[in-house]
RNA sequence: GCGAGAGUGGUGAAAUGGCAUACACACUGGAUUUAGGAUCCAGCGCUUUCGGGCAUGCGGGUUCAAAUCCCGCCUCUCGCACCA
């Protein structure tokens, strides 16, 4: 008898075909049947798929193709985030255009992603730079300015000299661009802002509801990005008032201490500086201090080691309550873009203003002191940062602190110096972007009327494609006269468009959306495939997006709800949430200068893609990242491969029957007892993993401890027939278990058993526990928590039994000798301890 | 500093408070083979006077029983960081 090798490629080809000819993996919404939705983040098209895209997409297709089999109607869709930078970026190095780099990109992609056998719905497949899925978006932009949720402002922005491009804070890392690493600096420009602090509590307090779903440390980082702080605004008197002003607001999270102010700090970009300066008589020293900090470069600024800096104004402001002198000072440790830019000094209370106040010798005022300890103001080492009674506080002495943040907060209001306040470290959202390759900002600036949205039933604005991209990098949007060049549709007037595009993390907020109806051309999406599919109930994607996507998703799925694009019940965009590791190869990140990449394609020329996807599954948990080993997918394409030899030498012997079909009666044999054993507790143990865990580690484990029995004991089982079915359908259970994870392979051998109907069509198996239950158990014998020995009993022993194995065994009676027994811990069916002393 | 997570063999890792190290890699041996590779079978934490003893970052605690729970440290990774 001569064996067939295993050849992937030719039976990877047979199956990718067949599932692209029959449609396989399209889905219908049916309200009849229970739907899952479960979603990869989409990829940038740069080019090529790496290693943790197939790893990211290797999760979610068997999270997909194991729900499918447990009778979900599943949505798997795949799509291009495919507006951004690189585009620009390789268009003027390969002299082309971005969107012809980007379609091409998108089709190798695509043909890569096919190769890899993933169910995806392609039927659905969306890129974000086409027309047809921008204009939504342009009509959302509409619908918001409408709204008030868009606004315009000035500001100092972090410019990229290279990019040409405004950067969100986010973008800047360690004062360098985030995509090409430039020195950031600072640049005055009009921008495009969406108003995400207006959901600041909601983005915040909904976190709770994504608690179990989502891992703690994105809830986490969620958390602190938006940094909501609970305190008062308090609005301190100025000794000479300013024409414009009569107060100066600060903001406090300890509205308690307010009667330990002895100065009051201002950023140096504070707009009262100069009025405050009106007279000083060294008023020339402070605007230079002014300067050296504003030009400052904001990495240095921003670094921990900065020393505290500050000068003294000359002018005085008012205690609220008191009426006291406090001196006004700039510091640089004042942030301009929190708060007020404003902060109250309170040395004896808050380190930072402690520091200060030692360097430039200003009282130090206790007004807070531990019960049974006095404090001292002019002994103090550090700031005194617990909690405490109220002294020196006029009437609120003697209050824990705790009750003299409302007292003293309730007594401001009275006085109309103050109220509650909240403040978040949250910035609105700068969607600007001074790029070409961009969804179109839909407005334009009219002669006459000003700044006009487009009319909706213009829509979309276009992006021009006949275009050249320019070499210095800057958008060639604003001399494409073509594009500028517009009628107002106010009064018909002529108008100059809008050229800065949008910041593609707006398409990436609502994509998942859109995969709902992605043909939908009267409407963004289709009310009731929306309703039916959303929210996504399990989301994969790197946890490197644990802030931005996610936040800026959650954030526009709360806005489109309000505008009523989204059902009224739809807050949160992804109930579950899986962040999974990545892929290194020795101990770092795989990159093109350590010339340490692992291309995806050459693996699967080599390996196919079931032993590519079976290793990116089973070395390592997918939260875990982990290293790429060569020795280590030589282990995978061995275990397929010995699954592959296991039917192929027993094919003249096996029957055509499903997952766990042999029945007790066929299981006549001890072997074939235990093999049905095993057969079902591996069913259980994928079960448990495969659910709510994704434990694919594990579980392929269990598979392969399956496959090493068989191959002990098919020799036995295939010399008789009732033997037989044993073994065939604990061969079908291996086929339908690992079938999500090596898809190809499975179908194959499915057919090669006789089997008409595709595996993709299988239900899950699910165990008898009757058959995973055995005659004989092995125990544990312990002797003071010791193990001491194993015995065997009957399964259900009872207590009388197990002790009595357990007081024979003559390992546990040698550790007895001499003692006195004091008690028998016994666990039924797992273990006896015996506590002697 | 604050927040989150992790620390177990030579390696990736496994263990509802109940036999620590499943499964795999690497290594070793055997079978097969002219040979190598592939394959199949077996061994594989450290130590030992072969009775045992010691092992899950370190030190305590709870428990009949702790990798797991509690307290205190150490180290590493990630995020945030002068946020008033």
């Amino acid at each position: 008898m001569t064996y067939e090798r295993y050849n992937p490629q030719a039976i990877e080809e047979k199956w990718q075909t067949r599932w692209q000819d029959e449609r396989t993996f399209a889905c219908t919404h049916d309200p009849d049947k229970p739907k899952y939705y479960v979603l990869e983040m989409f990829p940038y098209p740069s080019g090529n798929i790496h290693m943790g895209h197939v790893r990211n997409y290797a999760i979610g297709d068997v999270v997909a193709r194991t729900k499918r089999m447990q009778g979900y109607n599943v949505l798997h869709p795949m799509g291009w985030d495919a507006f951004g930078l690189p585009a620009e970026n390789a268009a003027i190095k390969n002299r082309t255009h971005p969107a012809q780099w980007t379609y091409a990109n998108i089709a190798n992609m695509r043909a890569q992603l096919k190769r890899l056998g993933y169910s995806y719905d392609w039927s659905r497949e969306i890129a974000t730079c086409r027309p047809e899925y921008y204009r939504w978006e342009q009509m959302f932009f509409l619908r918001l300015l409408e709204k008030g949720l868009v606004y315009r402002k000035k500001a100092a922005q972090n410019w990229c000299p290279s990019c040409h491009t405004v950067l969100a804070n986010e973008q800047v890392i360690d004062g360098l661009c985030w995509r090409c690493d430039s020195r950031v600096e600072q640049k005055d420009l009009t921008q495009w802002f969406l108003k995400i602090t207006a959901y600041g509590d909601e983005l915040l307090q909904d976190l709770t509801r994504l608690e179990g779903g989502w891992p703690d440390r994105v809830l986490a980082m969620q958390r602190n990005w938006i940094g909501k702080s609970i305190g008062a605004s308090i609005v301190f008197g100025l000794e000479k008032p300013a024409p414009t002003m009569a107060g100066l607001t600060v903001f406090t999270t300890r509205p308690d201490t307010l009667f330990g102010v002895t100065f009051v700090t201002l950023a140096p970009e504070h707009p009262l500086v100069e009025t405050l300066l009106d007279g000083y008589a060294k008023a020339d020293e402070v605007r230079a201090f002014v300067q050296r900090i504003r030009n400052m470069d904001r990495l240095d600024r921003q670094s921990d080691t900065l020393e505290k800096e500050g000068i003294f104004t000359g002018a005085y402001a008012l205690h609220p309550l008191t009426g006291q002198r406090l001196p006004l000072w700039l510091g640089n440790f004042v942030l301009a873009d929190y708060g007020t830019g404003a902060v109250m000094g309170v040395p004896a209370h808050d380190q930072r203003d402690f520091e200060f106040a030692r360097k430039y010798d200003l009282p130090v005022r206790v007004v807070i002191t531990p019960e049974q300890e006095r404090l001292e103001g002019a002994t103090l080492t550090a700031a005194y940062t617990g909690a405490g009674l109220l002294v020196d506080s006029g009437t609120f002495d003697g209050l824990t602190n705790e009750a003299a943040k409302k007292a003293i907060t309730d007594e401001l209001a009275r006085q109309g110096k103050g109220k509650g306040s909240t403040q978040f470290r949250l910035r609105d959202w700068n969607i600007s972007r001074q790029r070409y390759w961009g969804a179109p900002i839909p407005v334009m600036y009219c002669e006459r009327c000003g700044l006009v949205p487009e009319d909706e039933k213009n829509l979309p604005v276009e992006l021009p494609l006949d275009v050249h991209v320019r070499d210095d990098g800057r958008s060639p949007l604003p001399e494409t006269k073509t594009f500028v060049a517009c009628t107002c549709p106010r009064c018909g007037g002529r108008a100059r468009r809008e050229t800065d595009t949008m910041d593609t993390f707006v398409e990436s907020s609502w994509y998942f959306a859109r995969y709902a109806s992605p043909r939908q051309e009267t409407a963004p999406f289709d009310a009731e495939a929306l309703r039916y599919w959303l929210p996504v109930d399990q989301y994969i994607g790197g946890v490197e997006h644990a802030i931005l996507h996610l936040l800026y998703a959650r954030f526009f799925t709360k806005v489109l709800r309000d505008i009523s694009f989204y059902p009224p019940d739809l807050s949160e965009p992804f109930n579950n949430l899986l962040t999974q590791g990545m892929v290194l190869k020795d101990g770092g990140k795989m990159s093109k200068s350590k010339g340490n990449i692992v291309a995806p394609a050459d693996m699967i020329a080599k390996y196919g893609a079931d032993t590519v996807r079976l290793f990116c599954l089973f070395a390592a948990p997918p939260e875990r990242d982990f290293d790429w080993s060569d020795s280590g997918i030589e282990g995978a394409s061995r275990f397929i491969g010995r699954v592959w030899r296991l039917f192929d030498e027993e094919q003249e012997y096996l029957l055509p029957l499903k997952a766990c079909q042999s029945s007790a009666e066929d299981a006549a044999t001890p072997e074939a007892r235990d093999v049905r054993r095993r057969e079902h507790l591996t069913v259980k143990k994928c079960a448990e993993d495969m659910g709510q865990r994704f434990q694919f580690n594990t579980a392929i484990a269990a598979v392969m401890e399956l496959v090493n029995a068989l191959y002990l004991a098919r020799e036995t089982l295939r010399a008789s027939q009732d033997g037989r079915r044993v073994l065939s359908s604990a061969m079908a259970t291996v086929l339908t278990l690992l079938s999500p994870v090596t898809p190809h392979v499975c179908e194959e051998l499915w057919e090669r058993l006789g089997h008409t109907t595709p595996l993709t069509t299988e239900s899950m198996p699910h165990f008898d526990l009757a058959a995973t239950t055995q005659d004989m158990l092995t125990i544990a014998l312990q002797v003071n928590g010791k193990l001491r020995g194993t015995t065997q009993v009957p399964s259900g022993a009872d207590r009388n039994a197990l002790e009595q194995a357990a007081m024979t065994d003559t390992a546990v009676q040698r550790h007895l000798a001499g003692r006195t027994v004091r008690k028998i811990v016994v666990v039924p069916d797992k273990l006896v301890n015996i506590v002697a002393s």
